[in-house]
DNA sequence: GCCAACGTTGGC
DNA sequence: GCCAACGTTGGC
């Protein structure tokens, strides 16, 4: 049963631009643990996953990927030298982890957080929920196809 | 840059 | 295991 994600990412560190010139990339730097047990526990091959623009001027959905593997070892949290540094993750016991996300379009316009705010058919989604910060979350089907309508 | 809302850490 | 202090996220 294919599932639906929304996945967060300041565009000045990767945009949807990024996305589509390279087309495929390990979506890293996750580590916050309920982001981290989505992808490994409920994110398959084929999954896809709205791209959504955070800590910008219009915070919002930009476009869609797809999951392109399986969850796998995160390695710069093995790298010292890496931001996202974690040393109590081991290489044969990665406490992190990743995907890769697949570029499948680019919206001629983002739909705004903000104008998502406008839309109750889509006010139970848990990115619209206050205090929500999680960068990983599930999208509902009947929510995924009503942003469709959208755009 | 502010700050609310979380998540994590570490002393006890 | 509790919880205060601290760190982070992310909209505004």
């Amino acid at each position: 049963m294919m599932k639906y994600w929304l996945m967060k990412n300041e565009p000045e560190a990767f945009s949807i631009d990024d996305l589509a010139k390279v087309k495929t990339e390990p979506w890293d730097g996750i580590r916050n643990y309920q982001a981290r047990n989505f992808m490994r526990d409920d994110m398959s091959m084929g999954d896809k996953a709205f791209f959504y623009h955070s800590s910008c001027k219009a915070p919002g959905i930009v476009g869609m990927m797809e999951i392109a593997s399986k969850a796998y070892a995160d390695h710069t949290a093995f790298d010292p030298n890496e931001h996202y540094y974690d040393p109590k993750s081991k290489p044969d016991n990665p406490t992190w982890i990743m995907v890769d996300v697949k570029f499948i379009s680019k919206l001629d316009a983002p739909i705004t957080l903000q104008a998502l705010r406008q839309y109750p058919q889509v006010s139970g989604m848990r990115l619209l929920q206050k205090g929500n910060r999680l960068s990983i979350t599930p999208v509902e089907k009947k929510h995924w196809d009503f942003i469709h309508t959208l755009m």
